[in-house]
DNA sequence: TTTATAATTAGAATTATTCTAATTCTTACT
DNA sequence: AGTAAGAATTAGAATAATTCTAATTATAAA
């Protein structure tokens, strides 16, 4: 999978701000996390890399952190059953296959017209903001 | 929308013994409940209304019974981002659309070829035994 | 600079859910 | 029918993820 491109500290900074939030070195920190190894971490998951560059940094503000970008669009918040949400960088568009066997998460490229196509399945009247396809079963090893 | 048919109590302890659970009292009067308003209840929504007819019951069956009933394939969980689960007795093929206005969830009928169309985006080797549709936006009052 | 607002922090609180241990029901033998 | 074994139920305790609170620190604007 290729990687998803990092932005540049200018652009999360314009990012956050068209959103009428800062950028911190907080913030800075919990993206680069995000993109640098991109297995859709949990919030703990996050807060245990970024202690390792700021150690200093507490739990709820990597929530802060998490919530912040998922505002201002950088990040995606993913959700499966029960379990902690996980936070995915991709913005591609894109399903997501949750392999029950390892709990393990893969993003599934979509082609562009079949969120479309599912869509157009809403009765008029309804428009869908967002639109999330989760796959559960078993990859192949 | 038209109602999802109530299956018997035999259909239903049937189907219970076939994933080697027993029906009880308590299961039946959940299911029934789930069936009698199909308005994607939580857990405890299930347990209020289900104490109008059975006030003993407890919370923890409430989850017992919604559990053995998911396991038996009669009924599906639905998760909207952090919300509590919502129970589904619609088998039908359908996605779910969450209107952010209201907190309500509607039923979207979806064409029977869309499923299959949506699992052959898949990797080969990977075998989706579920797939979950989640639409978010408003709904046309 | 001052002032106002935003962000961070640590820890408490909340919420949905699961677990535990004791009891009650069923089922299936004898 | 009587009993043993395994399910299911119950109340309440425990857990886990997340959110809230109040105090402090940082930033930006006037």
């Amino acid at each position: 999978m290729e990687p998803t491109a990092q932005i540049s500290p200018a652009a999360l900074s314009q990012k956050l701000a068209d959103s009428g939030l800062r950028n911190t070195p907080q913030r800075e920190v919990v993206y680069s996390v995000l993109v640098g190894k991109r297995d859709h971490p949990t919030a703990d998951e996050v807060f245990a890399r970024v202690k390792a560059d700021m150690p200093t940094i507490s739990l709820a503000t990597v929530y802060n952190c998490l919530e912040a970008l998922v505002q201002c669009n950088l990040v995606r918040q993913v959700n499966f059953e029960r379990g902690p949400t996980r936070y995915c960088p991709n913005l591609h568009p894109h399903a997501h296959f949750h392999d029950e066997a390892t709990g393990s998460t893969y993003d599934i490229d979509l082609p562009p017209g079949l969120l479309e196509q599912l869509r157009n399945q809403l009765p008029s009247g309804y428009r869908a903001s967002d639109v999330e396809i989760t796959f559960r079963g078993r990859a192949a090893s």
